[in-house]
DNA sequence: CATCGTAACGGCACTGAGTGCCACTAGCAA
DNA sequence: TTGCTAGTGGCACTCAGTGCCGTTACGATG
């Protein structure tokens, strides 16, 4: 076994005039600017790279392709959703626990709005981009989807169900996003994905696999107002019901 | 104008040993069986062209690219479904509509069985394909919201919900598709699907756009026995609640 | 200060996908 | 026979991505 695991990271203070953040941030700057300036396909890795000052060979190090430069740090990302995941309370909703983990990742997108603007833009004309952004948003629907079938793992059609529910909240969060991105960050993106999350998971979680209840037992539940909204009539009269129990 | 629009396309019988229809399948198969033997990546175009008998610049006249050859004619299959949603009967639920559209698209699955399983064995392992497969089922699901979107118009959140049910949907017919493959082509996949779109649609149907409710009126629900499933617990509840409306 | 180890770099050469161009040929129609 | 056209094969070219290697700058150690 030769993991040797190198002794100690060590920072590596700051090379002369290199140094691993700046090359890579310089490197995605020339990129970006370039594709704007001349588009994605016409802008070859040549120009980039000298652009940025450094040799062609030294883009690859950095950037697994010529896409990759549009998505920086995906996977890190997709590591943090899993890590939140794994970390999350087991006793809590499942579809809660999704529902949050999507605010989470639209939070992602929201932390660095020009960014996101403009790869909306490229990702918008050039299909390769395109492709590989939805590829990576599968990879985020498999982990939710992962996350839901081990929560339901026993219960008929909790397969299924996963699947369903998973793809359900992607869309939710991606349905926000793009009207975000199409408002060109106006809207209140966050509020707009916590209720329609709210809305999924009320839609799908109402199958509840039998809940042991003490049996026999008759209750009143209490006063609801109609003028709400149907769905907070529901909700109110569910709360009753739980706490009652 | 240069639109001649060639006088008439001429079935062009069949020429000496070519022939479209038979240059191209030559090549699909060619290339199938080298992928399978040395698989995709080790496997070059000029092998497959070598292997069919016909030079390599021939290949990408039949295929845009080496990925395509495993997914022949998707194309013409999203454009067969666009023409089933826009032939669709305006009076018929959308969601059962779109539930019939995608079995009609798993049996395009289902008929030519080995393709398909081929095709499943080639994409789980080469990401690429994989990629470009999520890309198409995109396609699909696009299709799928476009088609709800307007049949949502005017609905409040009816884009979100169109959203949200198209890729249920999609994911169901995935879901279902993915079960059946794994199963080797054995299991009563049809079934299964229409099982699992009932499910899905009952979910999703079950929203109705903000009912007029008279105002500023306080009722009290009646009695309830909690010995009873927590679903049909709310069942009587919201049904005693539309009652008293 | 001298030496060594190492990590990043630049350059070079190579493979392979995909494209543009052009000459060739087989069938077909006048 | 003479075009006309569609399909073909080959050549040359661009560019993405990879492997390899010599070089350089830095840090550590004695």
């Amino acid at each position: 076994m030769p993991e040797v695991v190198t002794p100690a990271p060590k920072p590596r203070t700051g090379r002369t005039a290199h140094g691993r953040r700046r090359v890579r941030s310089a490197l995605a700057l020339a990129a970006l600017e370039l594709f704007a300036a001349q588009g994605f396909e016409a802008t070859t890795v040549d120009q980039i790279a000298d652009a940025a000052g450094v040799g062609r060979r030294t883009f690859f190090r950095y950037f697994r392709s010529k896409e990759d430069v549009v998505f920086p740090g995906h996977d890190e990302r997709l590591a943090e959703v899993v890590e939140l995941l794994e970390g999350a309370d087991p006793a809590a909703d499942p579809l809660v626990v999704l529902g949050r983990t999507a605010e989470v990742v639209l939070e992602m997108y929201l932390a660095e709005p020009e960014v996101s603007l403009k790869r909306f833009e490229l990702t918008r004309e050039v299909s390769a981009l395109r492709d590989k952004e939805i590829a990576s948003i599968d990879r985020y629907q498999r982990v939710f989807a992962r996350y839901l079938r081990e929560r339901y793992a026993g219960e008929p059609g909790g397969d299924l169900r996963a699947a369903v529910a998973a793809a359900a909240v992607v869309a939710a969060h991606n349905h926000v996003l793009r009207q975000w991105l199409k408002s060109r960050g106006e809207l209140d993106a966050k509020r707009l994905l916590r209720e329609a999350v709210e809305q999924v998971t009320a839609a799908l979680s109402d199958r509840r696999p039998e809940p042991s209840v003490v049996e026999g037992e008759d209750v009143v539940v209490g006063v609801v107002r109609t003028s709400a909204p149907a769905g907070v009539v529901l909700k109110q009269l569910e709360d009753a019901l739980r706490e009652i129990r």
